[in-house]
DNA sequence: ACAGGAACCTGATAGC
DNA sequence: TGCTATCAGGTTCCTG
């Protein structure tokens, strides 16, 4: 569910309220969740440490832990993480519950039970194969306009399929994909290497303003998506064509199309977007 | 390399 | 009201 934006905004809604804060208790409730070691194994490493730093890259989440431990997150499409204070209700679909020192708690709740969990020692982070191969994300130093063109030379499959997969740019989803090719006008049924120098500029810098947008906004909620207080975002606002199916573009009045494309259900202006 | 489909799961909603 | 089909902010694995 959550793409860069909303996993950012969870970071720094979390991080104040959990950094420097010691572990003190783990109840795993959906051992399946923990992908990496055992559920056991898991705890264990965890209990009893402090989160020194709370991080991001791409979407997936990374407590950096004393001892050198890190514990790794990444929500999928359901999952949540949401600080909650002592006397709060619990969540439904809790599936792991860290209670801190202060006796408030950090919980992952997820309804599809889709999200992962890993702890790792700092110098065997490889074991998380989807955040090893990250490619650069938007808005950093390395996601360069020259990185971006070599990439769609490159490429000659879908655009759409490119901009989603993680290896080539860390961070983009489904609804950022959708929002960047509207923003720039660009068909999402075009190859990646027939994008001329000014379409893939405009590209470009349409993937970093729905992004930062999106971080402004702080993020963009459809169903499941909260912060990690269980506030809203408020990007769906502005959305020029996700979740807009039959609606009239913001741009031309055309109406707004839906149809799979690159195996993900894609909404954009036939008129706009060439 | 690339495309397409299935798998992992549960729930909301649209349509009949 | 009640069933069925479809869809969902993701990723990975398999086949062709």
């Amino acid at each position: 569910m959550p793409e860069l934006p909303e996993v950012e905004t969870i970071r720094r809604t979390l991080a104040p309220n959990i950094e420097g804060k010691k572990i003190c208790a783990v109840d795993i409730l959906l051992e399946r969740q923990i992908k990496w070691p055992s559920a056991q194994q898991f705890k264990e490493l965890v209990l009893n440490r402090k989160i020194i730093k709370l991080k991001r890259r791409g979407k997936y989440l990374l407590f950096h832990l004393t001892g050198d431990i890190v514990m790794v997150v990444h929500l999928r499409m359901t999952g949540r993480l949401n600080f909650r204070t002592a006397g709060q209700a619990e969540d439904n679909y809790t599936r792991l519950r860290f209670v801190l020192e202060d006796s408030n708690m950090l919980v992952f709740a997820d309804t599809r039970t889709l999200g992962t969990i890993y702890a790792v020692k700092s110098d065997e982070l490889w074991r998380i194969g989807g955040l090893s191969g990250l490619g650069p994300e938007p808005l950093s130093a390395s996601f360069t306009l020259e990185y971006f063109e070599g990439l769609l030379e490159k490429h000659k499959g879908n655009i759409k399929a490119l901009l989603l997969n993680q290896k080539y740019i860390g961070g983009l989803g489904n609804i950022y994909a959708d929002e960047s090719l509207a923003y720039a006008g660009v068909s999402p049924k075009r190859k990646a290497n027939s994008l001329n120098k000014i379409e893939r500029e405009k590209l470009y810098q349409a993937i970093n303003f729905v992004i930062a947008e999106g971080i402004k906004n702080s993020g963009t909620t459809f169903r499941d998506y909260r912060d990690g207080l269980g506030k809203r975002g408020s990007n769906q606002r502005y959305l020029w064509v996700y979740g807009r199916k039959n609606q009239p573009c913001k741009k031309c009045g055309t109406a707004i199309l839906w149809e799979v494309i690159a195996g993900r259900g894609t909404s954009y202006c036939p008129n706009c977007q060439k």
